[in-house]
DNA sequence: TTGAAAGCGCTAACAA
DNA sequence: TTGTTAGCGCTTTCAA
């Protein structure tokens, strides 16, 4: 490790008045140029662009925040960012919220309610404009974020939550195209791999599941539930395993979990989609590049944030929601 | 969608001259209490702290930054957070710096040099504190953050880069781990795919690959170069398989490459590792569910975080570089 | 132990 | 078309 002490010429970002000292202008007429705000002469505007090229001025944020009493931010919480499906999700609100001239600052709560709680409350201190919130729990405490009249919408939520705004794929309306798939496929027993949240409210992919199931006649294959990710889904399968009851066909909550499940499978030499036929749920990239490549439901991440961002922005107010249909993506985990 | 207009009270966030007044002290005080930095009697803490609570005050952090000329924020730049790679290695950088007292803003390049620019460019205009960066590129354009005198670390780099601090994984060492490790399967021939990025710099993995395989005595087997992602694995696996020439061990430089090389070896019919044993490169989550899991490289990226945020709050200042051993994380595919 | 006041860089209302 | 000025909420020096 080699080691030289810095330089470090202590120049200090160049400010509004030092452009406007060079261009010998006021420094209202600077901000009008940057900001459009206002008609300025050409030859000025020429003058001040200079001086701002010159200087490498770039207008201090902060100052401009103070002022507006806006931050032109926007804060996101996920549980977790290293899961695909919610670092796509960030990813298109990133854009989205780009394309409509704001910033975005993403928090991982890592499945904690308490880390959930911190993150809300530090984006109410740095007064973001807006916050989406995948939450751990059905009932998140937005209390500090109410307290200052921050907008909040519930991203990726399940089910109705009165006075909050929320958007969600419709997650029975999913788990129905995905039975009712396996049952084109002539199985007749399908069971269920459901994931669990912190507050264990009934996933309505279960219902979607059920009902779908005695709509179509079918036989209710096992039910097991487990924590929403690859190793959840992997002690799903050894549980199955376990019990000697792997079904011909599985509705899985989620790509990742299908991901560890497929994992067990191989593992105990059961072939997917032979002896067992699997359809997963998000559609992110998880499932791709697996083996066999998942066939899954997938839900419109893409026009979830884009929504969800246009919502925020143009403060649609409480009491909105907003349900996508998922579509089915084929591919060959489901026997096809 | 249901539809009520907000009530939107309005009502502003509280200012520190609202606790003032309300705890009948002046905004000084109030500053003194939430910054512990002068002496303040028992009393009248006590009624500052109730105003606070009552008022669920929290300092407005654009005030503060203006002030304290600091944001307390670091920015960093990845090329895709949708990569569990640098998701891992964003996540372990985020705690790091909350750990020091610091947020973090992540921003996604996509890999274009278009939006790195314009990303650092932000950053400067937000006053950041410093910024990791991930560059697509050998050389990245500073220029913007070096006008401002933002420090930054140069993170995932990969070779000596004069005049800015760089921390990476020792990638010719990486590779020669992986190629021992197959020399020690007994495999004489082994192949190379290697990622190559947007400059097309040498990759020190390739000359750690070469160097390994000359000091063993074994023969070079084919190389392929593709994109650092699955999509770009799976290509060189349908290359590999098109030349007939699937050499009976091969290293690949990236996780994500190596899930996508299983998916064309498995739809080939091909056996990993009975046919051909892979070793992969990065060691995040990405081949712990794979099949079969996938032996890699692993970067010690914890620690890589840790320091990477170390060395820029601590200002170490430029010219400071640290490399990393990576070590060996054996799970299934190359045979164990 | 507490308070008064200056000023961080910016926007925008108003005046010239 | 341009300039003057007040003030956003905060920290900190200095005085009381």
């Amino acid at each position: 490790m080699a080691r030289v002490p810095a330089p470090s010429p202590a120049k200090p970002a160049a400010t509004r008045n030092d452009v406007a000292r060079l261009a010998r202008v006021s420094p209202a007429v600077v901000s009008y140029v940057v900001n459009r705000s206002k008609r300025v002469s050409p030859e000025t505007e020429a003058r001040v662009r200079q001086a701002i090229a010159m200087l490498g001025y770039r207008p201090n944020s902060a100052a401009r925040s103070l002022r507006l009493g806006s931050t032109e931010t926007l804060g996101m919480l996920v549980p977790d960012t290293t899961n695909s499906y919610f670092a796509t999700l960030a990813h298109q609100v990133e854009l989205a919220a780009i394309h409509r001239g704001r910033d975005l600052i993403v928090g991982n709560s890592d499945g904690s309610l308490e880390a959930e709680r911190r993150l809300l409350d530090h984006f109410t201190a740095r007064r973001v404009d807006g916050v989406l919130l995948c939450s751990s729990v059905f009932r998140p405490d937005i209390s500090s974020l109410r307290a200052d009249n921050i907008p909040v919408v519930l991203l990726n939520h399940a089910a109705d939550a009165p006075g909050v705004a929320w958007i969600g794929a419709d997650l029975r309306l999913g788990a129905r195209l995905a039975v009712e798939h396996l049952a084109g496929h002539g199985h007749r027993r399908i069971g269920l791999v459901i994931g669990t949240t912190t507050d264990d409210v009934q996933d309505a992919r279960h219902a979607g599941w059920s009902e779908a199931i005695d709509t179509l006649g079918l036989e209710r294959g096992p039910v097991v539930s487990v924590g929403f990710n690859s190793r959840g889904g992997y002690e799903a399968g050894r549980q199955l395993l376990a019990d000697g009851d792997v079904p011909p066909a599985l509705f899985v909550s989620s790509d990742r979990q299908a991901i560890g499940l497929l994992l067990a499978m191989h593992e105990a030499g059961v072939r997917v989609p032979d002896d067992v036929a699997i359809v997963g749920f998000d559609g992110a990239e998880d499932g791709e590049y697996s083996w066999p490549p998942l066939t899954t439901v997938a839900q419109p991440i893409e026009q979830m944030a884009r929504t969800a961002v246009d919502l925020m922005i143009d403060g649609a107010g409480d009491d909105v929601n907003q349900v996508f249909p998922p579509t089915l993506l084929v591919r060959r985990s489901c026997g096809c």
